[in-house]
DNA sequence: CGTCATTACGGAATGCGTAATGATA
DNA sequence: TATCATTACGCATTCCGTAATGACG
């Protein structure tokens, strides 16, 4: 078999037509560049170069040769920029879950910014409930999942990308809508609350739960998503407690009431495996913000 | 700059995810293989396989790596292929000249065999009187020629690829059609005979004024083509001769005569420059049939 | 303690450069 | 005689294989 200076020694005197040229274009000597040709001849099995000690010209097959060792030469200055690319985090894929609350404001602005700085790298989406994130990362089916305490954190690192307030959500003709001010836990007292899966969206089912401990409301739905609970308000089935940005979702028929006192926050977090070697993850992850 | 056996070892490697079977696979033991790699990954700039004591996988950056690595391995396997092909005269282009009457028997057989022990060898073909063919093979233009002498034996080689008897080619209704018997030159005393050009025809020139010299009859015509010559036979122009393949392009109306006497024999010649080099044509000129 | 990748070291092979050769105009 | 590719030869580098080291289960 051939190497690659052989291919390169080829190509120079094939483009000077001249071993001497040839030569101090590739930096040494006519003599290795001459035993360089020969082997390379050898190893083909084929004249390539037509020379006498007055010409030096091409043979139809160095012709065609030619064109293989240029297309090699070319194959091999390429080869490693795409493992490169790959290495930085600057190319490949990005398995991304996502729940669809974070979508309304986080996906968005992340997906831009993903394909203004690594245009790259490929996105693929998945939307799914938090659990059904945190098994996807542990099966290595995610690489990167945007969702909700609580995880474990022995395997899965993760970080805050947003946080805000929780609020209501009650129907437009609804007496609390009416009150113009911060509802505390008392004024869902007797409130029909429609509230969220223990299972499948823990996080807002606590925080539910939690916000109202000190009133006793009627909890009767098992809902999984944000969307389906305003649409359930906005059907006056009851009332509910939404992340703020679930304004945006342009439900009509339904008002949103700010709540008293601090803490309610709702966090959205980016999760990945902590033994996750990815670079297009380590590359995304120093450009996710973060919020503490 | 990495080296195609670096590029092998990756391979292996990373096909065999063990060091040791991988080594085993290229003939050689594990220590340079490591060190192969160790070069391969300093050359590329990226971290390629991902290994301890336990365990040997592709990073991302490998895994890109590998597709383009197979490629490049594969282009090399394949890159001398064509080149002894061409030098073998297997592949490439053969540009044939060839004169109108030579196509009658001749041309046909010659390109079906081609296309059949050479099939990745183009012929391009060029319909030119012998003196046009001379020239395009002295100027390079043409890689061998099917012509009639003369031609200059100095710098073309050449060998007879047919013989043919000369014939005279008289109208249906003509006297010297009804003969029923070989005809001699006194029996074109006093006809009209259409006969060749001097410079652009001179072989069939030639042989028509030999053939007559003995009788006069009139020459009056200045043709190049045989085609054109019969034609005008068919029209009652006057009477000619041409070679008895000429038999074969059915011009209607017109009557075949053989001549009387031996050695009035057509030859037609491939031609070609004895300094020529390509391969293609040393392939042909093997397979080319010779009449001695 | 066994497995497996890596480092250490001695010897062989490959490759370059200088010098000599040969062939051509 | 001048040019230019090739062969001859000495030296440096590269690369392999054996042996030793180190890490992990």
């Amino acid at each position: 078999m051939f190497s690659l200076d052989q291919l390169s020694a080829f190509v120079a005197v094939a483009e000077e037509l001249h071993f001497g040229r040839a030569a101090e274009r590739l930096n040494m000597t006519q003599p290795p560049l001459s035993r360089q040709v020969q082997k390379l001849e050898r190893a083909v099995g084929a004249r390539l170069l037509e020379r006498d000690n007055r010409k030096v010209e091409l043979t139809e097959a160095g012709q065609a040769f030619l064109t293989e060792a240029r297309r090699l030469l070319a194959l091999v200055e390429t080869a490693g920029d795409l493992a490169r690319r790959v290495d930085q985090g600057a190319a490949g894929t990005l398995r991304l879950g996502f729940t669809a609350t974070s979508a309304i404001r986080t996906l968005g602005p992340l997906l831009r910014r993903l394909s203004e700085e690594l245009p790259d790298v490929d996105v693929i989406l998945h939307e799914r409930v938090t659990p059904g994130q945190i098994d996807g990362l542990l099966r290595g089916e995610l690489d990167l999942g945007l969702g909700r305490p609580p995880f474990d954190s022995d395997v899965l690192d993760s970080r805050i990308v947003s946080r805000e307030p929780l609020c209501a959500v009650v129907p437009g003709n609804h007496r609390l809508a009416a009150l113009g001010r911060p509802l505390t836990s008392a004024d869902f007292s007797g409130e029909q609350v429609i509230s969220y899966s223990p299972t499948q969206a823990r996080y807002f089912h606590e925080l539910t739960v939690r916000f109202l401990a000190e009133s006793h409301p009627r909890i009767e739905q098992r809902v999984q998503q944000i969307l389906t609970v305003i649409l359930l308000v906005a059907a006056g089935r009851g009332v509910a407690l939404v992340p703020a940005s679930a304004r945006h979702l342009g439900v009509e028929g339904v008002t949103y009431c700010d709540l008293a006192g601090p803490g309610q926050a709702v966090e959205l977090h980016a999760i990945w495996r902590r033994d996750a070697t990815s670079p297009v993850l380590q590359r995304v992850l120093t450009m996710l913000p973060e919020h503490h």
